[in-house]
DNA sequence: GGCATTTTGTTCGACTTAAGAACAAATTAC
DNA sequence: GTAATTTGTTCTTAAGTCGAACAAAATGCC
């Protein structure tokens, strides 16, 4: 039963029947294809006549295309449809602390063209170097006709409404507008988000072959930050002011260690790569040395992920520590939200099979069903580049979402 | 953007758009009664032609009425539109641990008449009474015809779509039907729910006069036990298999007490009436002294506020320390959900002035914006009957909801 | 080989409904 | 008394959904 917000409606119109099945009939398309028109029609339990008609307009918008026949026992062949996504492009961006990742793709993801380069810290310059990139890359490929939008992805707090970037720590930015310049210096609409977030939409956009994804489920990414993409009813939560999705600061002590946003017991100072750092090095971690940890160390979380992989015992503890203290927070939030699923993204889940038994058996002892407990946990594969795909599906998303009404 | 579940989708017909036109109409009206159709089309900006379709509708079908018109500056008088409350009535029923309540009322959540008797333990002999009392009581109001269905709280684990309570630990039931024994009784549809979903409901759509109820926010309940109603864009958050909303068993401690559920470090251990007594008498809080606190103490957390309320430095104490306990998990939840409000029911609200302050504390120390820190927190006022309005609401607002569309 | 049956996709006509313009009703202003 | 304003109704038209019939393309059967 949802409440219709009496100052944010859509009304509907002549047209809108014909938008929600249309909408209807392209994601059963993308899901089933190949599949005939009187498959759809059963589907749908809507006549053949109107299945056409549907079909005929989203044909004629390019949204969908008409294969081959495909043989059946007997009766005439059924026309085999499929949805459009090789011919329509999406320039997918993911601005990381080092290096930004720029990658010409298709709407199901599909890259055409992948490249990177150190990543500027002045945003004006970082735009610039983006903007030129985009363009040579969108000639190169004489591509530029196809590409529908840019999806961007920042570490960091972004306002998606406004395109501006709230706060990143990592960039060192704040308040930042982003989203108007590089539209204007590329000529291309332009969609911004967090990584998490993208990585969530990535995750129901563009998801696995074989793995479905429920309508509810959280995606929590572990970095230098831990944070979440949560999905409820097929749709991400924003919050109120669009704040939503800091995980690593759900507290899971009353007095730990003082995290980087200033409180105690933050599931971040537990679970982050700093974490799993310090405590594989056995240093107290604090908000003061988290930065030069790596510098001084040689090391970074993936060389303990590496050692743990070739049996190092205490790299094997300290990530067994990390996946019990994210099983904590997990809990929470599976006792709050009742997820389908739980994906994690992040160098430590390189190491699966330590993290996931330590994840899990913090689970079972804090679930209070059997079902809850059983939760799927999955990892996401590090050679799937989330973030990148997630900023195309910020893209092409758009052509499939349901319809805004009432 | 909202993604089609492909497996749970409903289609669109001629009928939707003045379906989902109607029920905009409708809570248009609700939320600006007493309104005239012109200023219902400026608000929806359409036809006044169609206006006066969708409300001579809408008054055939008895959801709304015409009354008086209303004196303007100049030009024809309008008629002013109400939404039909008051003669369309519910019969709500809570059931607690030692009483159960029944309250008749009208769509609005007015009173007709109240009664209550001690809670049978027995669920067969329990729904017998209820029944025999609704049924009575509707005899006695005559009533009969005008009762819509009957809306019930229980305490525990409910699943709303089968209509069977889970576990009650508070009743002793484990996997019990309800639904559909007191609905063949008492010849009535009959909704479910537990206690924390109940108040969200209650506020979302019988909110207070003056009070604005946001799309997104949570509502807490404090008793024996801690859960949480979490509302999403207009719709409670119920979960992949309906266990959402155990606020109380979020871990906000890593070596805490043992909870009633076996784990350690629960909010619920610091934060239920239970947690707030046991601080009070100076006596560590325990699964196994948990239910006999009030026996051999001969108070209640009522009796603490009481004390509070009247200067008592000891329950102020503990009361203020249960609101900083509240305040962390409470943090978490604006961090991970950035809800527009949060609202807090149960007997410890009666001194809220106490409360409050060590509430907002610790969401200050945690809160990553100044936004987030200053998300309203509310107190839902103890005379309001929120179970009982919540239960009134599980029926009235079918009438009100959006269509479940694509 | 021809006709019957099956299955897919198209066409056509009927009916319903949204939309917009004009009209009517009820008031104040001049 | 007429003009202007505002509300609510009526009427007509265009658009869109629905369902039945038709056509096309195949296999099955005698």
């Amino acid at each position: 039963m949802r409440r219709i917000d009496p100052q944010s409606f859509v009304r509907a119109t002549r047209l809108t029947t014909r938008h929600i099945n249309r909408q209807i009939v392209l994601n059963l398309v993308r899901e089933h294809q190949p599949i005939s028109r009187a498959d759809l029609a059963r589907k749908m339990r809507l006549a053949r006549g109107r299945m056409t008609q549907i079909v005929s307009e989203l044909v004629a918008q390019g949204e969908i295309y008409i294969g081959p026949t495909m043989q059946t026992a007997r009766g005439r062949r059924p026309e085999m449809l499929f949805v459009r996504t090789r011919d329509r492009l999406v320039m997918a961006v993911d601005v990381r602390l080092s290096r930004t990742f720029l990658m010409l793709g298709d709407f199901a993801g599909s890259p055409i063209a992948l490249e990177s380069f150190e990543t500027v810290r002045d945003p004006a310059r970082l735009i610039t170097e983006i903007a030129r990139r985009v363009r040579a890359m969108l000639k190169k490929h004489d591509r530029a006709k196809s590409c529908e939008g840019i999806g961007l992805v920042i570490p960091g707090m972004v306002d998606q409404s406004s395109g501006r970037v709230l706060n990143s720590p990592q960039l060192g930015w704040k308040n930042v507008d982003v989203r108007d310049s590089l539209s204007r210096s590329t000529g291309l609409p332009v969609y911004i988000e967090n990584a998490p977030i993208a990585c969530a939409l990535a995750r129901m956009w563009l998801g696995e072959q074989g793995v479905a994804v429920p309508q509810n489920f959280v995606y929590v990414t572990v970095s230098d930050g831990v944070g979440t993409g949560v999905v409820v009813n097929g749709e991400l939560v924003r919050g109120h002011s669009h704040t939503a999705g800091e995980f690593g600061h759900v507290p899971i002590a009353l007095d730990g260690p003082v995290c980087l946003c200033g409180a105690r017991g933050c599931l971040e100072a537990y679970t982050s790569n700093i974490a799993t750092l310090s405590r594989y090095l056995g240093v107290e971690f604090s908000a003061r040395s988290a930065h030069d940890l790596t510098r001084t160390s040689g090391l970074t979380v993936g060389d303990v992920v590496d050692r743990a992989k070739r049996g190092e015992q205490r790299a094997i503890r300290a990530l067994e520590e990390t996946g019990r203290y994210l099983g904590v927070g997990l809990a929470g939030i599976i006792n709050v939200l009742n997820p389908g699923a739980i994906f994690i993204g992040g160098e430590v889940t390189e190491a699966w099979s330590i993290l996931e038994p330590a994840i899990r058996a913090a689970i079972t002892d804090r679930a209070l069903t059997a079902r809850a407990a059983s939760t799927p946990i999955a990892a996401e594969p590090a050679d799937s580049h989330p973030r990148l795909r997630g900023a195309t599906a910020l893209v092409s998303a758009r052509a499939f979402a349901a319809p805004k009404i009432a």
